[in-house]
DNA sequence: CTTAGGCTTGCCGCCATGGAAAATGACTTC
DNA sequence: GAAGTCATTTTCCATGGCGGCAAGCCTAAG
């Protein structure tokens, strides 16, 4: 069980809600997230950046298929560092709540 | 039973904590506040203060006993309002942490 | 009146954040 | 293969939060 640990990073509302939207999808669409969040291109953009700067973020694009109409689309997941980071920071929330830190 | 409710005021890594420790202690002196968060006198005066605006936080200055050493003490406590305010937001983050939001 | 303790405020530098708009990159099309 | 599209990415810029130092205040004690 991974210990508790608060990361700045993580904690920002914005990325907290693409860490916990990625927890539990395997991954998601650029342009789902974004929509999911209400911000615009720019901010989910930056904000996924910088998780992915940090590791915690992978992002693949799809070549897409030959045929027209299929979109290229960019899958967003959590890896397996971010997971353990989310579930660290998830710990040290709780541990605030209860007060124990 | 409260709804979930993402609060920014009280997010803020911090005053999360400062939330925290008032939740469970029924109140608490200013210095051992400071001393437990490691945070200056000004810093923990402003976060305070911030809470105090939203009525999450209550300040109440002791008299203090006519004898010598009995040191001025400034209670902090959270109120009701901020009792409500965090167990909403403690909400949010568990939604959040579940993906339920 | 002067001190001293203890919180509060003003000041300032620094970094985060968000969106609009310009710039890219990777296909499609003609 | 030049031009166009679409889906992000970057740049630019304005706004606002955060922290500490130092000065200010207030209250109680000399």
């Amino acid at each position: 069980m991974t210990e508790a640990r608060f990361d700045e990073t993580i904690h920002a509302p914005v990325r907290l809600r693409i860490c916990g939207l990625l927890n539990k999808a395997d991954r998601l669409d650029f342009a789902v997230l974004r929509d999911t969040l209400g911000i615009s291109d720019a901010t989910l953009s930056k904000h996924i950046k910088t998780l992915a700067d940090s590791h915690y973020v992978t992002i693949s694009k799809s070549s897409s298929a030959k045929r027209t109409d299929a979109r290229r689309v960019t899958w967003l997941s959590l890896s397996p560092t971010g997971r353990s980071a989310f579930a660290a920071h998830v710990r040290a929330l709780q541990d605030i709540a209860d007060s124990r830190a």
